[in-house]
RNA sequence: GGACGCUUAGCUCAGUUGGUUAGAGCGCCGCUUUCACACAGCGGAGGCCGGUGGUUCGAGUCCACUAGCGUCCA
């Protein structure tokens, strides 16, 4: 059960008046803010943990965003379905715990202030790095609360007291005992090897921070001269800019066309240096003309091949991704001018043989778009196989489960292919590796605390790695390190395991998988029981949002214009399991008329409260007691407790757009159109709280309650008015959030009940379809009869009925039986409508009569396939019991109503 | 090249273990401004569920093949 408080001063805002009367219009511009600020406020999200013993635990973290960036409509998607998540546990009786927080974001925040500081003239060089990361910390103060506000904004119920930055200190002590243990373990490493470098970024970045791409590009053969005798080799390459650093000529051993040109050496065009034909698997003989040039400081193959066969290495492109030295007159130019520079030198000298369009697969940067420079350079790297092997035994053993469970597939071939882990950045802002260099002997001291001598030589000569880490190195470590870790706090023990992690499926591997993988290895638990995974949300014509198209969705824009419930559940609804979304604008539109249909029905029944001389509801919690023998109230009891149960197995599933859906239908078309409709044909003057008040607010106020996770800020404003003017003599919750979800009902399924109130819908639906068909006056009640057949059909259901569509049983009958009459039949019931006023123009009209003959013949498919099956021997030992039953039942209806079809076009 | 997914109403999409007449939102057509709501109500039109074959008493749902599209990995 939730945190029961006295109910107290619940509007934040005095403006805001206490009263039953609503606008015309809902307006969540007006509302929404203040509900955010209140809950807040009144730290209704906050968690002890040592509440625990009691209540279930529910635990999630927030997948830390961009501390100086702004939330994009993914992030509403992401957090919305979050918070339905967290607040269904938390009404639940739950202990749920929501941990909020944002990521330091090294590359993209670096980026940001290095801008910052261009526009004044300055580089970060320039300010060095103490003063720099100065400026970052004070641009992360003065824009960190962007993000926060934003989540406010979106009603997500987090704990805000335990908000968390990746470079809290707490955080970074977590961040440097992992290293530290990783690296005591054996499972860091430090060396020269192949990196991805992005010249744009200047840095090192890991293989998942590229991606790859397709281009037109050249395939330029080039013709290596002999240095002894005559002739020569011709090498096919994309990069002809790379051959200043070549090193060797390289031919397929099985390749009999260069078995005698084996240890010979060639003469690299260009220079005047001279290389060796060497034999390696590498080169395949089908590709090209089958001899690779081998460039050890540029490419990833060359590089491992070089090592294989002890090759130089010469560096002719920097970090700055312009010729170096080594390039001679190539040195300084840019390494696409260069590559235009060389290919024309090569048409001059006649080495270039020819060349021919060619699609190249290019890496880039996928941050900066830049071309990735492959380079050879000192970097941190973390062993992946240990930890991967874990991980997935984690999954496949169940102990995590993806939702949905397709995307293991994913996961484990990912996982399986896995490669060490780059972490290591060429930046200033992040977590600085906690490793120090010995000027004196040359060693490395990794350790949790900073080494004032070095402990292999004793000198003081010890400096820092000048390294910062991979962001998602800390943010691997989120789930755990929020709650505390390295420490064994009450926190730690409580919520972790955290039970559920939401997220798109687009970080699969920058962070799920780095999670599970470092959750294990530094706590030896998951870091999460459950992950569900959804789908990008998309523009209208389902592209890919970026800045670049313009077509980015500001969740704020959307939130200023349609209020956050419409957007939340026009995005809920949209989203179904691990799909991606394409978000109309319309849906939005239609999300925010539900809203304003929720409001207007709440309207209606504060207005007639007031009529009935009732101030205000207490909620019983004791889910619908005593329903009065109202057909519609035992038909909505039915209709909700439906709607209940699927919502709850769908939110169990994490099937949230079947629950919205279903809440949906259920509100508008059930609780709105009929029941509603209805009920207030029953609302009297002056009568208290009597039974048909007790059941329509029992049922309002408990589709509140159902309702709430999905649109908080309307059920909380909505509910909190409602209790406001009751005579409150039990202890409520200060807020719905804090109210019970509603639990399965006690009332038993009144069968006849029912099929009255199923029958009155049949009746009602006809007569306006025989209106609508003959056009019909609308403001005349026309006399009518109405025979029910196997059912007692009450008089109040025919008032009922009556009133509805605006006819006149009393007067219906033989005495009429001059005038010319509509008839509708169906299984349950004739109705027939006369019309004084156009006797002569009683037939029916070309659309019903199509409508008619359409449907007959429908029935007689129907009739046709029903005895079909029920002929079929194999059909009747085969089938279900049940489902034969069903046909047969059917079967006699639709008999019964196709006689009733004919009968009535030959009556007409 | 490999893996996975998608194809259902004009558009965007649902459809849990195969079961009786396949749904929603928007759009479209008609009627109504009735004292909750025109961000509304009522009525209506619109679908051989991509194609072919198979399993089954029964297939939008399972299997195979095929066409088109998409995503990830190499």
């Amino acid at each position: 059960m939730g945190e029961i408080a006295r109910f107290s001063q619940p509007f934040p805002d005095a403006t805001l008046k206490f009263s039953m009367q609503l606008e015309k219009v809902y307006e969540p511009q007006r509302l929404e803010p203040h509900w955010a600020q209140w809950w807040i406020e009144s730290g209704l999200y906050r968690v002890n943990a040592s509440e625990a013993s009691s209540r279930p635990v529910f635990s999630i973290v927030i997948p830390p965003p961009n501390v100086t960036g702004s939330l994009h409509i993914g992030h509403m998607l992401d957090h919305t379905i979050m918070d339905v998540a967290v607040r269904w546990h938390r009404m639940k009786g739950e202990l749920t715990l929501w941990v909020p927080g944002t990521d330091h974001a090294g590359i993209a925040t670096q980026m940001v202030v290095e801008r910052q500081l261009a526009a004044e003239g300055l580089t970060r060089k320039q300010l060095g790095r103490e003063k720099f990361e100065c400026r970052v910390w004070r641009w992360k103060e003065e824009y960190g609360g962007r993000i926060n506000n934003q989540i406010r904004r979106e009603g997500a119920s987090v704990d805000w007291s335990r908000e968390r930055f990746t470079m809290d200190p707490g955080l970074s002590r977590a961040v440097r005992e992992t290293f530290v243990r990783l690296w005591e373990k054996g499972l860091i490493y430090r060396g020269e090897y192949m990196v991805n470098w992005c010249p744009g970024c200047q840095t090192a970045i890991s293989d998942v921070e590229t991606i790859h791409e397709s281009v037109e590009g050249h395939l330029w053969h080039i013709r290596y001269r002999l240095t002894e005798g005559e002739g020569g080799l011709v090498v096919a390459t994309t990069r002809p800019e790379t051959m200043l650093g070549d090193t060797a000529l390289i031919v397929n051993p099985d390749d009999e066309r260069y078995k005698h040109l084996h240890g010979k050496t060639v003469h690299v065009p260009l220079t005047d240096r001279e290389i060796p034909i060497i034999a390696d698997p590498l080169a395949d003989p089908k590709f090209g003309t089958g001899v690779v040039k081998v460039t050890p400081a540029h490419d990833p193959n060359d590089f491992e091949a070089g090592k294989r066969h002890g090759l130089p290495s010469i560096k002719v492109i920097g970090e700055d991704a312009r010729m170096t030295d080594a390039a001679g007159r190539y040195a300084g130019l840019d390494r696409f001018e260069a590559r235009k520079r060389i290919v024309a030198a090569l048409e001059q000298t006649g080495e270039l043989q020819k060349t021919e369009p060619y699609v190249v697969n290019l890496s880039k940067c996928d941050r900066s778009k830049d071309i990735i420079e492959p380079l050879v350079s000192n970097q941190w790297f973390v062993k992946m196989k240990p930890l991967a092997a874990k991980a997935m035994e984690a999954v496949r053993s169940g102990r995590i489960r993806f939702v949905p469970d397709d995307r293991e597939v994913v996961f484990f071939q990912w996982m399986e292919n896995i490669r060490d882990w780059c972490i290591s950045r060429q930046l200033w802002w992040g977590h600085r590796i906690p490793a120090w260099h010995c000027r004196n002997c040359g060693k490395i001291t990794v350790a949790r605390e900073t080494p004032a001598t070095c402990p292999h030589c004793h000198s003081t000569e010890v400096e820092q790695d000048t390294d910062v880490l991979d962001t998602w190195f800390s943010s691997g470590l989120w789930p755990f390190s929020t709650l505390g870790w390295p420490d064994d706090t009450e926190d730690l023990r409580t919520f972790y395991p955290t039970s559920l992690l939401i997220t798109g499926f687009d970080i699969l591997f920058f962070w799920v998988s780095r999670m599970i993988m470092l959750g294990i290895e530094c706590t030896g638990d998951v870091p999460f029981r459950e992950v569900h995974m959804h789908g990008l949300v998309r523009d209208a014509e389902r592209q890919k949002m970026s800045k670049t198209k313009g077509n980015v969705i500001d969740p704020l824009d959307i939130i200023d214009r349609f209020g956050t419930d419409a957007c939340r559940i026009a995005l809920l609804i949209s989203a179904a399991t691990g799909a991606d979304i394409a978000l109309k604008e319309d849906r939005i539109a239609s999300s925010q008329a539900f809203a304003n249909k929720i409001w207007n029905a709440s309207r209606l029944l504060f207005l007639n409260m007031e009529r009935s001389g009732i101030s205000g509801w207490a909620p019983q919690y004791v889910e619908f007691v005593n329903p009065s023998d109202a057909p519609e109230d035992i038909w909505i009891f039915e209709r909700f407790e439906s709607a209940r149960q699927i919502v709850s197995r769908a939110l169990q599933a994490h099937r949230y757009h079947e629950a919205a859906d279903t809440l949906w239908n259920f509100v508008w078309k059930e609780f709105c159109d009929w029941y509603l409709e209805i009920k207030k044909l029953r609302f009297r003057e002056g009568s208290g709280i009597d039974h048909h008040w007790k059941a329509a607010l029992t049922i309002y106020e408990a589709s509140l309650r159902l309702l709430h996770p999905f649109m908080p800020f309307l059920t909380e404003e909505l509910w909190q008015r409602l209790v406001h003017g009751s005579d409150i003599n039990t202890e409520l919750p200060k807020s719905i959030s804090l109210a019970p979800y509603p639990q399965e009902s006690q009332i038993q399924a009144q069968a006849e009940s029912l099929r009255q109130f199923t029958v009155l819908q049949e009746v009602v639906t006809a007569a306006r379809e025989l209106r609508a068909d003959h056009k019909l006056d609308p403001k005349t009640a026309y006399p009518a009869t109405l025979r029910i057949r196997n059912l007692p059909f009450t008089e109040d259901s025919r008032t009922l009925a009556a009133t509805l569509v605006k006819l006149d049983f009393r007067n219906g009958g033989n005495s009429h039986a001059g005038e010319a009459s509509l008839t509708k039949s169906a299984p349950d019931f004739d109705l027939h409508i006369y019309i004084p006023a156009v006797s002569q123009n009683g037939s029916a009209s070309p659309e019903s009569r199509q409508r008619i003959l359409k449907e007959i013949a429908k029935l007689e498919a129907n009739i046709n396939n029903s005895n079909r099956q029920l002929n079929d021997p194999t059909f009747l030992e085969r089938a279900p019991a049940k489902v034969v039953e069903g046909i047969r039942a059917k079967l006699a209806e639709y008999e019964v109503q196709l006689k009733k079809l004919r009968d009535s076009l030959g009556a007409q």
